[in-house]
DNA sequence: CTATATCCGACTAATCTAATCGGAGATGAT
DNA sequence: ATCATCTCCGATTAGATTAGTCGGATATAG
C-alpha cells in the first residue's frame, strides 16, 4: 500500500538509463542487462512509453529507444499516469469509477479527495531529471531529505 | 498502487464515527453496521488501535471502544502506521527492509527517498480532525499532530 | 533472406489483501 | 453463579492485484 510497482520501478530505471545516453538509441534486452530485469516486462513497459511519446522507437537490428523530451520535462506523475493510469486513494476516486461499498454512507470522502490531490500534485511536481541524478550529486538538491526520528 | 488499504479505509471511518460519539463506547458491530464492513475485520482494526493507545477499549456488556486522544492530535500517517507498517514506495524503504533485487545497480534510490519521505511528512501533516469534518467546513485546516513515533 | 528489433494480446504464476473462522478471556446484568 | 455480550488473537481461506511468461505479428538494417 501507498507502494510504486515495479513497473513503475523498472521505466523509471529504464528512463534513467536513457537519459544518460541521449545520443543513441538503446533496445530493450541492454537496458533489461543492466538492471537485471526481465525482459518480456520491460519492453511492455517501454512499449507504452513510446505510445505515450515519452519516447520513440525505430525498429529492426540497430533499432531501440531514444528519450523524445528533456528529462526535466518529464513528471513522474505523468509516468505513472502512462503506466498504471491515475493513482488513486479509494476505488472511488478511479477514473474508471467503481465506487466503494460505502458511498452512500461515508463521511469521510471529501477530506480524502483533498488528499489525494496533494498526492498527484506532490508527483507532478517530481520530474524525471531529479530522479536521474545520481547520489554524488543529490546532496546539491534545492528540496531538502528530510529524515524522520 | 499509491491507494490506501480497506483496513486504512476502515480505519478512518471508525475513528471519524467515535470522534463524532466522544461521550460513550462504541462497540464493534455498531460502527459496523453503520457503515456495512465487515465486522470481524473491522474488529481486527480496532484492536491495533486500541493496543497502539489511540483507543481504549472495554469489554463485556456495555463496552466498546472510545478515543483516546483528540481528533487534532492523530495524524492519518500515525494510522497507516499502526495497521500496516510504514508505508515504502518500493521495497528497499520498508522498515523489514527486504532490499529491491536491482539495488546493486540502482541509480535511483537516493531520490526515491526524498520522495517519499515527502509523502510522509504529507500524511503526517493531515489530522483526523481534517478527515472527520464534513464537506462544509473541510476548507478549514488544524495544526497539531501525533506524528510516528 | 535473415537476424534482430519493436509490438501486442492472452496467459500463468506469485504475491498481497480482504474476509472468515474458532475459540479464549473479560465483565456487566440477572 | 451463570449467562449473554463484548474484546481479543491466531490461523485459515478466498479473492484481487501484480509480476512475469509465451506465442506470434510487423518492421528494417545488413
Ligand atoms: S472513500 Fe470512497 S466512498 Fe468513502
Ligand atoms: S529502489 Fe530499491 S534499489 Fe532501487
Amino acid at each position: 500500500m501507498l507502494s510504486l510497482s515495479k513497473k513503475i520501478d523498472y521505466a523509471l530505471l529504464a528512463l534513467s538509463y536513457l537519459a544518460h545516453k541521449p545520443y543513441r538509441a538503446a533496445n530493450t534486452k541492454e537496458i533489461a542487462e543492466e538492471y537485471a530485469l526481465p525482459v518480456e516486462l520491460l519492453a511492455k513497459i517501454l512499449q507504452k512509453l513510446a505510445k505515450a511519446e515519452i519516447l520513440v522507437s525505430t525498429s529492426g537490428p540497430t533499432g531501440g529507444y531514444r528519450l523524445l523530451l528533456a528529462p526535466e520535462k518529464i513528471s513522474v506523475g505523468a509516468i505513472v499516469d502512462i503506466i498504471e493510469g491515475r493513482p488513486a486513494l479509494v476505488q472511488c476516486m478511479r477514473s474508471d469509477s467503481h465506487s466503494c461499498d460505502q458511498i452512500q454512507k461515508c463521511t469521510i470522502r471529501t477530506p480524502l479527495m483533498r488528499v489525494n490531490a496533494r498526492m498527484l500534485d506532490m508527483l507532478d511536481e517530481i520530474s524525471l531529471a531529479e530522479i536521474c541524478k545520481d547520489e554524488t550529486e543529490s546532496h546539491l538538491v534545492t528540496i531538502p531529505l528530510l529524515v524522520r526520528s
